[in-house]
DNA sequence: TCCTTATTTCGGTATTTAGCGAAATACAGA
DNA sequence: TCTGTATTTCGCTAAATACCGAAATAAGGA
């Protein structure tokens, strides 16, 4: 499915993906980081989990957020080589 | 900028970059093969010349698109090839 | 200038999305 | 079983988006 470019379409959702190409962390911690609220941000957990993006693990009451492929990686790369923008850390 | 990702998010917007890759169109045409309303169309055509994905040269009372450049395609071959889906001529 | 064709802008409604806080669910440990 | 922590689901509101038809704009030709 298709629905990779909506999930991508959003500047919190491609944040998270940044966050999570430098490591895997539980929902907490990515709340910890962002502005916006938990339930919030477990909607924009499920677009991700949708477009296949991210995958979880459940261990005790924590969830584990991963990358599901560096691919993610790379397409952020060649969108980023190819339009110019977005510098380093930060995205948008 | 990066809502390139935004612009993607579209079926109809994806749909016109497709044709657009077989060979340039004026408005009217795209209009012509699409099931939506012509303003509503170059409503869409706003979103892609924002994020700069395709070009246009009025010559005389019509407009043609072209795609700005063939990343879009490779963007577009990239994210099929990984992600599975996307049957050749038609976008989901 | 007037008419026709091509395209866009405008005003409107309906659907989708993002966001919130509160309540519900899921676990683990005492 | 009760309690505490982590996360999600559930209403809800506000903002963004998609869509339409009608009116406006742009350009060429009679």
């Amino acid at each position: 499915m298709a629905d990779v470019f909506h999930a991508l379409s959003s500047p919190v959702r491609r944040q998270i993906l940044t966050m999570l190409k430098a490591r895997d962390m539980t929902a907490g911690e990515i709340s910890d980081q962002l502005e916006v609220g938990k339930s919030t941000l477990s909607g924009h957990f499920n677009v991700l989990k949708a477009a296949d993006l991210v995958t979880t693990e459940r261990s005790g009451t924590t969830i584990t957020y991963s990358l599901n492929t560096s691919v993610v990686e790379e397409m952020l790369a060649l969108v980023a080589e190819v339009f110019g923008k977005d510098k380093k850390g930060s995205i948008k």
